[in-house]
DNA sequence: TTGTATGCGTTATCAT
DNA sequence: ATGATAACGCATACAA
C-alpha cells in the first residue's frame, strides 16, 4: 500500500507548461488545441501516469456514464441454474459495451441491500436504473422515478405504476403451449403457476386460465416459484388432485423438469402418458429426457431493449411506456 | 424527465437554521450535535428529501465505499451454464452486503471493456478491485496494485505477479480423483484439460500427470476450454487414440458430461465400460445419467474469501499473499 | 487558441 | 457544541 499520490490535472500542466484547462481539453479530446501542445500534454500525461479522477469529473458534469441494473433478489436465487437473470444481465451488459457505459449491477435481496441500492441510485452515482425481477410492488422504481432518475423496468410492475418498461408475450406464449396440447388431444390439462407477487407468474396463469376456458376444458392449478424444488411438490399435488390429468404446462422450464422427473418416478411416460411443456426456453432445456418443448422468450432481447430505452431516457430523449416482446413455441419432445 | 434539482446541504442548512457543517455531522452520525438541533436537521433532511451527493463525498473522502469484480470474460462466457461465475458473484456479494459495501460488477471481454475497466478502476471509482478468472498474464492487475490500488485476484495468476490471490487446491482435488479411478482398477486413464492460457486448466494437467506417472500408468491427454462442446470433441479425440481406455478425468463438470454422453453414443456404459470423473461439482452434476462424479471446488467461498482479503487490504491492514482453500472428490455414480 | 476564474457538493480544520 | 472556511480535482464560461 505504497499509495503514492495520484498526479492531478495540475501536475501534468505544470509539467507540459500549460494551463490545467488546456490539459483538460486534450484529455477530453478537444479539437481546438493545437498539435505540438497536444503533443507535449499527452507525453506528460503518459509521463505521470495520469488518471482522471472521475469523482471530480463527475462533480461538475453531473454524469457519471455508468448506469445500474438492480435485481431486488437473493445472490442465491439470481445465480440459480435458471439463466433468466444472467441472460438479462449480459443483454444489458452488450448494450452498455456499445455505448461505452459502465455497468453497476445491485443484488438488493436483503432490506439493508434495498436500502443500499436507494441510497447509491439518489446519490446520482450512476446516470440510470434498469430494473429486473420486481416482486410485489416495490415502490423505489417509481420514488427514483419521481425524483428525476431515469429507470426503466425489465419486466412490468404489479400496480399501476407509471415508470415505462418492457415485457414479453407472456399470455401468447402460455396460449399458444395450451394449444397445442388441445390439439394433441390432451383434455385434462393442469398448469404449475409461478410466484403470484411476480407478473410473470400472474400473467402465466392468467394465460392458462384463458386457454383452457376457451377449449372448454377444467383448470387444475398448482402454485410454485419457479424453482425445481417447487415444481416436484406442485406435480405431486397436481397428481394427488387428478391421476389422469395427461397435459402440464409449467411455468418455468425449471418447474417443468422437476415435473417430468416426477411423472416418471410415479411410473407415468412423457409424453405418452402426460405432455409437459415448459416456459423461458433456458440451455438444458434440450438436454433434459425427453427434450422439453417450450415457450421461448427472448430474455437476452429484454435486457437489451430495457437498457436502450434507458440509455436514451437518460440521454433526454421520450420514450413509449412499454415495449412488448414476442414469445415462441419452441417444440420438441415432451409434448 | 423533470430532473428536480436535488436539495444540497446548503439547501437543508438554510431551512433548518443552522450551517452546512452542522448538517453534515448530523448525517454522517456525529454525536456532538445537541438533539433538538439533530432533530431539526433531520426534519428539514426529510421534508426536502435531501440525499447526499455521492461524488462530492468521495472526492474529499477519497473513499467510495464500493468495490469492482472484474471478470475478464465475455458476457456470453460469464453466464453459461457453469455456475462457476455466478457463484463467485454471489461469494463477493455476500461479504460486500456484510461490509455494506456496493459491488461493481465488470465484464470485460473485449478489449474495449478492458480499457474501460482499466479507466473506471484506477480512475478512483471504486476502492478495491477483485479480479476473477484471469487469462494468460493479464498485466492489469499488476498495474493497479503499482499504483496503490489494492488488488486481489480469485484464481492464481499465470506467471510471476505479485498480487496477493486466493484459489483452490487444484492438484489435491485431481489427485484424489485419479487415485479413485486407479483403485477403481482403471489402468488407462485419460484427461480431458482445460485451457492452458489459465492456471486452473494448467494446474489440473499437472495433476493428472502426477498422478498418473505415480501409478506408473501411461498419459493420454485432450485439451478443451471447460465447455460442453470442446468437451465432447476432446473425447471423440481420446477414443480414436485409444478406443479401450476405461477411465476419464475431466476438467470441468460440463466437459465430463458431454463426455459421458458421447461414450454412450458410441455404445459404451458409464461407468462400467469407462467411469469419469469430472471438477467443480456443478448444481446439475447430481442429475447427469448417471449422477456425475466429481471433484467439488468451494467456488463460494472462493469469492467470498477473496472479498474478505481484498476488503482487509483496503483497511490498509497487511494481508497473506496466498489463501488456498481445500477441494474434495464427491463419489457418485460415473466413477 | 490559450489562460483565468469560478463552482460543483462535500468533509474537515480550525476558530469561537 | 457550532460556524466559517479551506480544500478535494475537474470542466467550462469568459477573457485575452
Amino acid at each position: 500500500m505504497t499509495t503514492a499520490q495520484r498526479p492531478t490535472l495540475e501536475a501534468v500542466a505544470r509539467r507540459a507548461g500549460v494551463s490545467r484547462a488546456t490539459v483538460s481539453r486534450v484529455v477530453n479530446g478537444s479539437t481546438t488545441v493545437a498539435e505540438p501542445i497536444q503533443e507535449a500534454v499527452r507525453r506528460a500525461v503518459a509521463e505521470l501516469g495520469y488518471v482522471p479522477n472521475l469523482a471530480a469529473r463527475s462533480l461538475v458534469t453531473q454524469r457519471t456514464d455508468s448506469i445500474a441494473l438492480v435485481l431486488p433478489e437473493e445472490a442465491t436465487r439470481v445465480f440459480s441454474d435458471d439463466q433468466v437473470f444472467p441472460s438479462i444481465i449480459r443483454g444489458a451488459a452488450q448494450e452498455l459495451e456499445a455505448a461505452d457505459k459502465q455497468l453497476v449491477l445491485m443484488l438488493a435481496g436483503s432490506p439493508a441491500g434495498h436500502d443500499r441500492v436507494e441510497r447509491y441510485t439518489t446519490g446520482r452515482h450512476v446516470d440510470g436504473v434498469l430494473f429486473a425481477s420486481l416482486h410485489g410492488a416495490d415502490p423505489l422504481p417509481g420514488r427514483l422515478a419521481r425524483l428525476g432518475i431515469p429507470v426503466v423496468c425489465s419486466g412490468r410492475m404489479l400496480g399501476d405504476v407509471p415508470v415505462p418498461y418492457v415485457d414479453v408475450d407472456h399470455v401468447g406464449g402460455v396460449t399458444a403451449a395450451v394449444r397445442h396440447l388441445v390439439d394433441g388431444g390432451r383434455r385434462r390439462i393442469a398448469t404449475i403457476a409461478g410466484p403470484q407477487d411476480m407478473v410473470a407468474g400472474v400473467e402465466r396463469l392468467n394465460g392458462y386460465r384463458q386457454a383452457v376456458q376457451a377449449a372448454g376444458l377444467p383448470e387444475l392449478v398448482a402454485v410454485g416459484d419457479f424453482t425445481r424444488e417447487s415444481g416436484a411438490a406442485a406435480m405431486r399435488q397436481l397428481l394427488d388432485r387428478d391421476p389422469d390429468l395427461d397435459g402440464v404446462f409449467a411455468a418455468s422450464d425449471l418447474m417443468a423438469h422437476a415435473a417430468m422427473r416426477t411423472l416418471r418416478a410415479t411410473g407415468r411416460r412423457v409424453p405418452d402418458d402426460v405432455a409437459v411443456i415448459g416456459f423461458d426456453d433456458i440451455e438444458t432445456a434440450a438436454y433434459t429426457d425427453p427434450p422439453l418443448t417450450t415457450v421461448r422468450q427472448p430474455i437476452l432481447e429484454l435486457g437489451r431493449r430495457g437498457t436502450r430505452q434507458l440509455l436514451r431516457l437518460a440521454a433526454g430523449e421520450t420514450i413509449e411506456p412499454s415495449v412488448v416482446l414476442p414469445t415462441e413455441l419452441v417444440l420438441r419432445d415432451s409434448a
